[in-house]
DNA sequence: GTCTATAGCTGGATAGAC
DNA sequence: GTCTATCCAGCTATAGAC
């Protein structure tokens, strides 16, 4: 698997890298699958646009699904790692706040892809559109690259919120979520309906902008019992 | 277009209501589109589910695209109309609240198909799937059924939180679309993170938690400027 | 309005030469 | 590993009889 790697550093010579049949491929499925989703675009299409064969595509991958499931996977393990990482450096502080929790877990999902050779938040717009499809595959990738780090969150915020009960944290982390996966998803509605004054695409104005408001969010006080 | 109406009660006798072809068709479509995108299912799927011919499809509806936008108008139109009444019987209050304008913004979207007969929530799904495609024929659906209602909203938040920056409260009213879209997808990720202990899909239950959530984070300071 | 039949493509996946 | 060639199922949309 090690020739995936695309960011191989040339030996020497002023050649260009020559990226790798499989490398090639991962970018451009991850771009187009972004763009037009699971079943918006064909393997072959996927295949042209790398400037590979159908069938070398078919060698390398097999299946359709797995050649999603390889590119998903490329890029959520670092964005999973670095949330860990984050998330220990924040609890290993004295006394960790909120606002460095919330942090710790946006920052890696929203800036992932942001400073890779390719356009960035290209990767943020295909989670986006898995996270809304109710199929059983999808939700299978998502779970298998998330479902710890958002545990290890679930629980940070937990510590730093200890009055909060449980059912409570469970419903805020959930609107943490959409707020993260709209973002993410960056679906134009807000620019359409602001003549481009918000642009959700600005990692870094997006990152201010949502970390005091979730925090108030989750500073609120429990929400009350059913009417019954 | 009146014998689109799924409505229609019997004149009388005991017979069945014999829904029309194109009720048949906007109900099954409304079904599929929701679960499997609209890449996911064909119309000749619609077709045989709805148990009409495929022939019978094409001649009440022509493209495939028009079959979605008039499921979509269908549905979206009562939505926003709702929204509007809601917004004005709140403003016409002495005294509106932020949690007033919240909930009369989100409980139609997120009722809407409860009270139907079919699953409820099929097309807060469907919108939701909507929501996070980038293409544009998407965007147009969506934009052409919401944007006055959403327009109006922010105006109404805009007058109940006067001292809040105009920019602040288009990134804030982006977060609130985030989480009521999420909620609407049901992708099912906070209920495997949690157990099932919490679920998006209870409509009244979210809105309990939904409103006092957002309702802080609108009151929250404004973010600081950029550290630049 | 509804049908059968079909035109004309595009889809995923494979065979077999090199 | 990569190619050309191919299978065949499925797709949208239309034609034309009734």
């Amino acid at each position: 698997m090690s020739e995936t790697d695309a960011t191989i550093v040339p030996a020497d010579g002023a050649e260009p890298p020559a990226k790798s049949v499989r490398a090639r491929l991962i970018a451009t499925g991850e771009q187009l699958f972004a763009e037009r989703g699971w079943n918006g675009v064909s393997i072959r299409t996927i295949a042209s646009a790398a400037d590979v064969s159908l069938a070398a595509l078919n060698y390398h991958f097999g299946l359709k699904e797995n050649l999603l499931a390889e590119i998903f996977a490329a890029r959520a393990r670092p964005i999973a790692e670095e949330r860990m990482r984050l998330l220990a450096l924040v609890e290993a502080t004295p006394a960790p706040t909120l606002e460095a929790v919330l942090d710790a877990f946006l920052r890696p999902a929203l800036t992932a892809g942001t400073d890779s050779q390719f356009g960035g938040r290209v990767f943020a717009r295909l989670r986006a559109r898995l996270a809304t499809e109710p199929e059983a595959f999808s939700r299978r990738i998502l779970s298998d690259a998330f479902d710890d780090s958002s545990r290890r969150c679930i629980a940070a915020l937990q510590r730093v919120l200890p009055d909060l009960p449980g059912e409570e944290l469970n419903w805020r982390f959930h609107f943490l979520m959409g707020t993260m996966v709209y973002t993410m998803a960056d679906s134009g509605r807000i620019q359409a309906l602001t003549g481009g004054a918000c642009d959700p695409g600005d990692v870094e104005s997006a990152l201010r902008h949502l970390v005091p408001f979730l925090a108030a969010g989750f500073r609120a006080p429990p929400a009350g019992p059913p009417p019954s």
